[in-house]
DNA sequence: ACCGATATCAAACGTTCGTTTGAATCATAC
DNA sequence: GTATGATTCAAACGAACGTTTGATATCGGT
């Protein structure tokens, strides 16, 4: 039940957001988005044409911001001349640690992502492959930089598990409970050190 | 289409287990899951009383014996007196591996695994946890004997990352194709190698 | 004030969902 | 061989699904 004072299409993506969140692409329905939206039923197709679409705005809202955040993080500290791989893991961390602490929604969204992980679907992989792919090369790149000593295939591999447990670790999927008298926003920035730190030295491995 | 030689309930276990794993458990329905298994539709109602208590029974005929294996494994390493953290980790992740590459469904299930980690679903999770919760206690228990310098809550954060790298990785959700010339059973087992390296470094970092 | 475009609305479209029913079929024991 | 319980079957249930429709409301431009 967003705050009316948003338009139409933001009421739409935000309740899109928390449902998807909560019980998938296809086990949120768009009579439970829209009635979570105060909107008609029909605004869904009107504004966006189709669940699939509306699926995607989802996604595009959050993620243009999210990496354009990453390349800039990136940038500064390419700019800085002597960067390390603690720098580096973070201009990748920090922004989505930074979005799911976003109060519009955003620890919504950091669920939805791991979602997209675990879903097949053919067409969202390649839209986000086509619209985001080249983030990750930039990134691919920075570590191969850092990391000499490990074949292509090698720090490819250790990509892959950095992004698992990034994924995982953001959506709160674990068995960590945040104890109570820890904020949020506490707990969060504790994730991401710990991501930080334990990736750095797995990378780093033999 | 599962060999008519399996019984009405292992080929609608099979079907479930493979249907869920491409579509999720609201997006695969039981006419799909029904037809897929060359059964009646109303069979599953019959058999396991609804499409929950289905999802239910296609964790626990995996789960029993996968957790078996890795409490096994772990006690030999146990047995042996001097373990280190690869060879713990090893007992975790071997299984989970093996698994994943059983011809009759096992590779289908370590991906509807790591849907049961992006659902929130409360059933599910206490399902889970009251199962098979006993068995992460007991990895919990190994590593923090191997790694008494950690505090408990250090401990428990770096656990929380392995366990979702090692979802992910054995979901093969992340951006590594498997190379022409390289047959599943040698890609998994090179995956499960990166993951111990990873970890056990990730785990003994400063 | 009026027009045309934009947006919202209630209602209905055909389809698919999980589940239930009651009859038909099968297997087993006497 | 026939009675009994377990299983399979086609068919239907009401509910919910994504989408479309056509009428109604809203609003900026002239």
């Amino acid at each position: 039940m967003l705050a009316p004072h948003f338009s139409t299409k933001e009421r739409i993506l935000g309740a899109a957001e928390d449902l998807f969140a909560r019980h998938g692409f296809a086990g949120a329905s768009l009579r439970q988005v829209t009635a979570a939206a105060n909107v008609n039923l029909a605004a869904v197709n009107y504004h966006f044409g189709s669940k699939e679409n509306l699926i995607e705005e989802v996604f595009r809202r959050r993620l243009d911001e999210l990496n354009a955040r990453r390349l800039a993080a990136l940038a500064e500290v390419n700019a800085g001349g002597d960067a390390d791989l603690e720098q580096v893991l973070a201009a990748f961390i920090r922004p989505a640690l930074e979005l799911s602490l976003d109060k519009t929604g955003g620890s919504a969204f950091v669920r939805v992502l791991a979602r997209a992980y675990a879903e097949h679907n053919e067409r969202l992989r390649r839209f986000l492959s086509d619209n985001y792919g080249h983030v990750l090369k930039e990134f691919a790149g920075a570590f191969a930089r850092l990391l000499p000593h490990l074949g292509k295939e090698e720090l490819y591999w250790r990509l892959d598990i950095v992004s698992g447990a990034l994924t995982y670790a953001m959506a709160d999927f674990g068995v960590i409970k945040r104890k109570s008298g820890v904020s949020e926003q506490t707990h969060r920035e504790r994730a991401a050190e710990h991501l930080i730190r334990f990736a750095a030295a797995g990378l780093r491995a033999a």
